[in-house]
DNA sequence: CTGTTAGCGCGTTCAG
DNA sequence: CTGAACGCGCTAACAG
């Protein structure tokens, strides 16, 4: 309603004081006219304009939160997903970033999203579109991506490591006596992620002389599409005596699973999850898991994109963040 | 990068005409001209500046999409809520408006918002937030609230027939033979819908002779923090025989609790929740709710929103979802 | 059908 | 310390 030239006219200065005084360059300018604009600004209710000064500063606070699916699509359904953007958006705010949240599958409604906002940085997650590539301004607008494993020139990583992950979930399950190992995949074979955690459980199990057969991948959390196929798998004699899921959400599934042709959890049949989200807690019997936390994944990943933001002469930088068990109740030890 | 002044030198047109292609103003441009123009848009990679365009339109197709929580609360760690904002971004994009995530409890920062960006809508959630009438802004905006009960003068409601869920909750417990029944809140009593469906479910028991005796009502999800009162609750000998819970999440939670305390589910302790999330399938046993759709509420929400934005003469409107009990496994039929 | 002209609200020189 | 003037990229009358 109230423009900064109308705050201008009230006080008898010029726009430039105005602005000096809300962008806070309050050194050139008199201390009584800063009060006096510090109060007409607040009786007046007056609120910059964005638009204006996106327009003006050529550039804009805007980072764009990148979510692979398609248009009818809510990807919030899945407690990890939710989890982690919930954090994201919690983190630019309190960095002064406007999170702009986007999912999508077109690279170039990204492009479109990047361009037409004058976007200050861009993050994208856990995301198989190797057609990024295609995205030429992301070589030029600072980008960190989480949980992706292909290269993008420029960007920035922040991963978690995954092969570690399957690797400390074979030993304990190994370790538990478990001589007979399935996996859930999350979206077998797109996903690097589930690539690398399963690599990193067959590594682990090698030693021990443990095989994951092919057939006990289950490719991915939507068990229902898969249900024969499981219970062929968990109707055999020589049946696995244990799951690692690449979710906490596919491991409650498994369970479920499991419990409805008659096996019981732990005692038939050993979970382990991954992530470690408060589901675990909820569902019996609560569930161990390969834990990661969401929070700082995300903190790490904002404020990487920050410095990248405020220096763009940094060069692209990788951090992996670790994991560790957690131990409940759905492994069994065995013999 | 290239800007509609450069389209236009390049095709040898005004800016105007290449505005009237870009905006779909194709019967004010020859058929030549507009296949010129959509070429060199094609090949340039034209983006229009969204700024630009909202300053100069003095207004935006930004959504804010306001949720209540603190600076540093994730509220996408609550399924239900995740589920719904994503239920709203999505519809919003498909109607081609952008959505302004902001989690907060500040009214200033919402009518900054707002005003800010030049916001062509407000949806507000579940909120508590007495003093948003402190916003004047929202008079002025397009506003839909879903599941508050406050009245905001000239907002839309779009709400859910709470009462009747604890109505449904109540008889469908009491027809299963249940006279003893306790309540677990989401933040009782600050939350209207609590007061709703609790309200329901006594209405419903009162025939029975039944009462809800406020020792069994729980405030809170935070299950943990009310552990002595439910020890307490679940220990004594007239002990409740079920639950009904205003969330699923805090089902799951109640039914974690009672199996750590011992009781069985539903065997010696029957629960019902509220929502029909995926969870509940996920849980064991699984979870009798009273169902509502989330992904309905917001398309609802979401066209009840644009139908306000586009005419803006229309009078505030209000709707009220139903609810309907999915029977599951959580509740035994007693005597 | 097409071009010209004014702004939209603000930041940013540059003189003073 | 202050202000006038220009431009950001685009839309919207208004002329032609």
């Amino acid at each position: 309603m109230s423009s900064l030239k109308e705050i201008a006219a009230a006080a008898g200065v010029s726009m430039t004081t105005v602005s000096n005084v809300i962008n806070g360059n309050l050194k050139r300018v008199s201390r009584d006219k800063v009060q006096l604009i510090q109060d007409l600004i607040r009786e007046r209710g007056y609120v910059p304009n964005q638009a204006a000064r996106n327009l003006a500063q050529r550039g804009s606070r805007f980072v764009a939160i990148i979510g692979q699916g398609s248009d009818d699509e809510n990807i919030f359904l899945n407690p990890y997903n939710a989890a982690y953007f919930g954090a994201l958006v919690k983190h630019l705010y309190k960095r002064d970033y406007v999170p702009l949240v986007r999912v999508t599958n077109d690279y170039r409604t990204i492009e479109r999203d990047i361009r037409g906002w004058n976007v200050a940085g861009v993050l994208i997650t856990g995301s198989f579109i190797r057609n990024l590539q295609k995205i030429t301004t992301l070589s030029q607008v600072p980008t960190v991506l989480t949980d992706c494993y292909f290269d993008l020139p420029g960007a920035s990583h922040v991963d978690l490591d995954d092969e570690t992950g399957g690797r400390i979930a074979g030993e304990y399950l190994a370790g538990m006596g478990h001589r007979r190992i399935g996996f859930v995949a999350n979206a077998y074979p797109d996903s690097d992620v589930d690539l690398r955690r399963l690599k990193g459980l067959r590594e682990s199990l090698a030693p021990y002389g443990i095989q994951v057969p092919e057939a006990w991948v289950i490719p991915s959390w939507d068990l229902e599409a898969h249900r024969d196929r499981l219970a062929a798998v968990l109707g055999a004699p020589e049946r696995p005596t244990a799951f690692f899921c690449s979710a906490d959400f596919s491991a409650a599934g498994l369970i479920r699973v499991a419990v409805e042709f008659g096996l019981r959890v732990p005692e038939d049949l050993s979970v382990v999850g991954f992530d470690n989200l408060p589901l675990c807690s909820l569902i019996s019997p609560r569930l161990t898991t390969v834990a990661q936390d969401a929070d700082i994944k995300a903190e790490r990943t904002v404020d990487m994109l920050v410095r990248h933001i405020e220096d763009r002469t940094l060069p692209p930088e990788r951090t992996m963040l670790g994991v560790r068990l957690v131990e409940r109740d759905s492994v069994k030890r065995l013999g």
